[in-house]
DNA sequence: AAATAAAGTCAACAACTGTTCACTGAAAAT
DNA sequence: ATTTTCAGTGAACAGTTGTTGACTTTATTT
C-alpha cells in the first residue's frame, strides 16, 4: 500500500535501459524542489492519525519520501527545520483561504453562516495542514509553537479590524475588539479540532458541528451588541 | 542536577551497614505504590517544556524514576497504559477543584470573576497535570485523546446543568445550554493554555489573561440573556 | 569537450529503543 | 522456621535512531 516512492528517480545507479537517451533533461532546481515537497508531504502524511511531530523520525520521513536518510540534509538542517517549513506551508494555505473569504461579496445577511461554512470546508480539504497546526500549536517545540501562536494572534488582530466598522461594535476600543475576536477564533479552532477528528463521511456530524458553531458566533455577536463599554 | 533517584531503596544488593537491624519494616503495598507514583511523576516531569508524551521513552521514565527499565513492567503494561493512568490522575485533580468550586458560597454578584480566578489558580498549582491534558487532548494516542475528550464533554454537560436554573437562561433547551457551556469551556481552555505558557513570575501577564477571560465570559452570558430561542 | 556543482546513494558509527530472561532479597504467608 | 510471593536487578537481544564520510551520477558552467 505504500511504495509510492515518487521522487526516487534521481541519482540512481542503473542507466536508463530504453533507447531514447535524451527524453527529459529535467532542470535541477525543479528536481530539488520536487523532493523537498516530497519530504514535506511525507512528514505531513506521517502526522496523520496517532503520531505527533516530535515522535516521527528523520529516517521515517526520508523513507516515506522515497529517499535515503542522508539526502534529507540536502534540504533541511534538522527535523526542527522541517517543522518550521511546515508551519510556513500550512499558514500560507490558511492565508489563501482567508484572503478569498475577505474578498467575498459580503452578503451581510447570513454572513456568519457563510464564514463558518467557508472556513470549515477549507479545513477539511486542507485536512493535513490543519491537523499539523492543531497538534503543534500545543505540543510542538517552542520555536514551532511560538511561530504558530504568532500567526494566530495576527489572525485575531485582522479579524478585530474587520469587525471594527460594524455599527453595533462602534463603541468598543481596540483591546475589547480583540477580546471579541479572540472569542470567535477560539470557537473556530475548537470547531476545527472537532471536525478534523470526526469521520469525514459522517455528513450528519459535520452539519451538527457547523450548526453549533454558527449558533455560538451568533451568541457572541449578540452579547457584543448589548455590551456597555466601561471606562476602566 | 538530576539524581533525585528517590525510590531506589528497594531490592538493593548491599546489606544495611548500620547496627539497627529492624528500623523500618515498610509494608510492600506502600512500597509498590510509591514507585508507581514515582513513575507517574517522572513521566509528568519529562513532559514539561518541549516534549510530548509520544516522544518520551519507557527507559527515560524508568531512569527518571530511579528504577531499572524492566521494573517498569511491574506497574504498567506499556507507555500507553501509563498514559491512561495519567489521564485518570490529572482529571481526578481537576474534579477535585470543580467540586470545591461548586460547593463555594455562591456569591452570585461576581460569580464569574470568582470562578475564573479559582480555576486558573488551580491550573497554575497543578501545572504539570494541566499541561499534560492540554497536550494530549490533541496529539495523544486515540485512546488517551478520546478519554480526555470524554471528560471534557462531561464537564461541559455538568456546567450546562449548573447553568439551567439561572433566571435569564430559563428559555433554553438542553442542546442550547450545552452550546453555551461549550463556549465557556472553550474560553477557559484557551485561557489555561495561555497561562501555562506564560512566565509564572509575570504577574502582570497572568492578570491580563484573567481579566480578558472574565470579560469574555461576561459577554457570553450577556449574549445568552438577549437570545431569542427559535423552535427549529 | 572538460570542469564544476550538487542531489543523490551506500555503508558504517555509536547511542538509544522496547522487551525478555534468569536472578535476588526481603516482606508475607504458611 | 520454612516456604512462597513479588518488586526489584543486570545482562543480553534485535531494531531503530541521527549523523558522517567517501562515492556516483548528472545538469550546469566554463
Amino acid at each position: 500500500m505504500d511504495e509510492c516512492g515518487w521522487p526516487v528517480q534521481s541519482g540512481m545507479r542503473k542507466r536508463s535501459e530504453s533507447t531514447a537517451d535524451t527524453l527529459a533533461p529535467v532542470p535541477r532546481d525543479e528536481r530539488k524542489s520536487r523532493t523537498r515537497r516530497a519530504l514535506l508531504d511525507a512528514a505531513l502524511g506521517l502526522l496523520e492519525g496517532e503520531r505527533s511531530f516530535s515522535s516521527i523520525s528523520l529516517r521515517e520521513v526520508a523513507k516515506a519520501a522515497g529517499v535515503v536518510p542522508a539526502a534529507f540534509y540536502r534540504h533541511f538542517a534538522s527535523m526542527e527545520d522541517l517543522g518550521q517549513a511546515l508551519v510556513d506551508d500550512s499558514f500560507s494555505a490558511l492565508h489563501q483561504v482567508m484572503r478569498a473569504a475577505r474578498a467575498a461579496p459580503l452578503p451581510a445577511s447570513n454572513l456568519i453562516a457563510n464564514s463558518v461554512e467557508t472556513f470549515l470546508r477549507h479545513a477539511l480539504t486542507q485536512r493535513l495542514h490543519f491537523q499539523f497546526i492543531a497538534k503543534e500549536r500545543v505540543s510542538g517545540s517552542s520555536a514551532v509553537r511560538l511561530a504558530i501562536r504568532k500567526e494566530i494572534r495576527l489572525w485575531t488582530s485582522e479579524l478585530a479590524t474587520d469587525l471594527a466598522p460594524f455599527p453595533k461594535l462602534r463603541s468598543f476600543n481596540g483591546e475589547d475588539l480583540r477580546m471579541i475576536a479572540g472569542l470567535v477564533v477560539n470557537a473556530m479552532m475548537a470547531a476545527t479540532e472537532l471536525i478534523l477528528d470526526a469521520d469525514p463521511k459522517d455528513e450528519e456530524e459535520i452539519k451538527r458541528i457547523r450548526g453549533n458553531t454558527e449558533k455560538q458566533l451568533l451568541l457572541i455577536f449578540l452579547g457584543a451588541a448589548s455590551w456597555k463599554s466601561r471606562s476602566s
